[in-house]
DNA sequence: GACATGACCGCAC
DNA sequence: AGTGCGGCCATGT
C-alpha cells in the first residue's frame, strides 16, 4: 500500500499542531494522526517534505527522545539547530522529555 | 517473490 | 545503559 494522501495530510495536520519548545515521537504522530503502529511511515512522508517547508518537522524525535539521524549528519545538525532556536535544550542529540514531551490536552 | 533497507517501537537480557 | 530481537510496513533491487 502507497502512502496515500489521506495518511499524509493526517500526519502533516499532527505535526503543525505540535506547539513551539515541544515535541513528540514518531509513534505518537502516527497514533493522533489515527493510524497507530505506523511511526515508520511517519518517517517515510516527513523525508518526502520538500526543503523549504513551513511544517515542524524538527519536533519530531525516536520515542527516547534522540534525534533520528546520524549524529554527525547535515540533517541532524539542522535539526538541532531548529530546537534550540525556540528553546528546547539538546544535549549530546537528545531532548529531555521530562521537560519538552508534548502531551495534547 | 525473496531480500534488504529505513527520519520507528517495545521488551528482554 | 547498551545491545539485540521481533514486529512493524512501504519501497527498491
Amino acid at each position: 500500500m502507497a502512502i496515500d494522501s489521506e495518511f499524509s495530510q493526517a500526519v502533516w495536520t499532527v505535526v503543525g499542531g505540535i506547539p513551539q519548545g515541544r515535541v513528540t515521537s514518531y509513534g505518537q504522530v502516527a497514533a493522533l494522526a489515527g493510524y497507530p503502529r505506523r511511526a515508520r511511515l511517519v518517517g517515510r512522508t516527513l523525508a518526502a517534505l520538500p526543503p523549504d517547508t513551513r511544517l515542524p518537522w524538527h519536533r519530531v524525535l525516536r520515542a527516547d527522545g534522540r534525534i533520528a539521524f546520524p549524529c554527525g549528519s547535515e540533517a541532524h545538525a539542522e535539526q538541532v539547530t531548529r530546537l534550540r532556536e525556540e528553546g528546547v535544550c539538546v544535549s549530546n542529540g537528545r531532548v529531555d522529555l521530562r521537560r519538552h514531551h508534548w502531551r495534547p490536552g
